[in-house]
DNA sequence: CTGGATCCTAAGAGATACTG
DNA sequence: CAGTATCTCTTAGGATCCAG
C-alpha cells in the first residue's frame, strides 16, 4: 500500500507538472493575454482591489451575512468600501443579495454557485500564502540587507 | 474501470467540498484575517497589484527572458512599472535576476522554486477565469439592463 | 439598519528624458 | 540594453454627513 501510495504521488507530481504547460498553453491561446477582451485580466484586475477576496472568504466561512455582520468582521473595512465592494460581486454574480421588507431593514448577502467556485481557487492562493509566508519573509529579510550593505559609506 | 473512475470522481468532488470547509477553517484560525500580520492579507496586497501576476505567468510561459522580451511580451506594461514590478517579485523571491558582464548589457529573469509554486496557483484563478468568463458577462449585462429599467422615466 | 452622496487624499501608474 | 529620475495625473479608497 505504501508502495502503490508512493506510485500514485508520483502521478500527481507528474500531472501537476503537466499540468503547468498545459494550463499556461491554455491561458496563452490565442491570444498571450493581450489587453482588449482577456478574461485573465479581466477578472484578476477585478478580484484585485482590496476587498473582493475577503470579503468571498467571510462569505464562504459565514455563510449567509448581513451588511453589517460583514462590516464588524472584514477588519479595517469602511461602510463605503463594504457598498461598493458588494455591489461588484453582485454585478458579476459571485454574490445574491436578498432585501427583506422589515423594519429595520434587513439584507443579507450570500455566495452564489459562481461565488463558491471561485471560493475555491481563492482559497488556494490563501492557503499557499500561509503556507509560504516564512519564505517570503526571509526573502525580503535578506534582501532588506543586502539593499543595506548597499548603502553603506 | 468507468466505475472506479467513477468512483474516483465522486471521491475527489467529496475531498473537494471537504475541502473548502477545511481550508477555511486553516485560514480563519487563529485569527479571522485581522490586518496586523496576517500573511493572506499580505500576500494578496502583494500580488494584486496591476503587473505582477502577468510577469509571472509571462515568466512562467517563457521560462528565462531578458528585460526587454518582458517589455515587449507583457501587453501595455511601462518600463518603469516593469522595473518596479520585477524589483518587488525580486525581493518576495518569487522572480531570480542574473546579469551577465557583457556590453551590450544582458539580465535575465526567471521564477524561482517559490516562483514556480505561486504560479501553479495563479494558474487555478487564470483558468478559471477563462472558463467562467461567460457567465459573469452574462451577469455584468443582466445587471446593467437592470440598472436600465431603473433609470427609465 | 442599510446604504447613497460628497469631499478629499495618498498611492498607483503613465510619459518623458537621461545614464552606465 | 537595462535601467533611474522626475513629473504629472488618475483613481482607489477613507471620512463624514445624510436619508429611506
Amino acid at each position: 500500500m505504501s508502495n502503490s501510495l508512493r506510485h500514485m504521488e508520483g502521478t500527481i507530481v507528474d500531472n501537476q507538472s503537466e499540468k503547468i504547460s498545459h494550463r499556461l498553453e491554455k491561458i496563452f491561446t490565442p491570444a498571450p493575454l493581450q489587453v482588449p477582451g482577456c478574461p485573465v485580466r479581466d477578472v484578476l484586475d477585478r478580484i484585485g482591489d482590496k476587498w473582493s477576496i475577503l470579503s468571498v472568504l467571510h462569505l464562504g466561512h459565514s455563510g449567509k451575512l448581513r451588511f453589517n455582520e460583514l462590516l464588524h468582521r472584514i477588519d479595517g473595512i469602511s461602510q463605503r468600501m463594504l457598498t461598493v465592494t458588494l455591489r461588484g460581486l453582485e454585478r458579476d454574480g459571485f454574490v445574491s443579495r436578498r432585501i427583506y421588507a422589515e423594519v429595520p431593514p434587513r439584507v443579507e448577502y450570500e455566495l452564489t454557485a459562481l461565488g463558491v467556485s471561485l471560493l475555491d481557487q481563492v482559497l488556494g492562493l490563501a492557503v499557499w500564502a500561509q503556507d509560504n509566508m516564512g519564505d517570503i519573509i526571509t526573502s525580503r529579510a535578506a534582501h532588506a540587507n543586502a539593499a543595506g550593505f548597499q548603502n553603506l559609506p
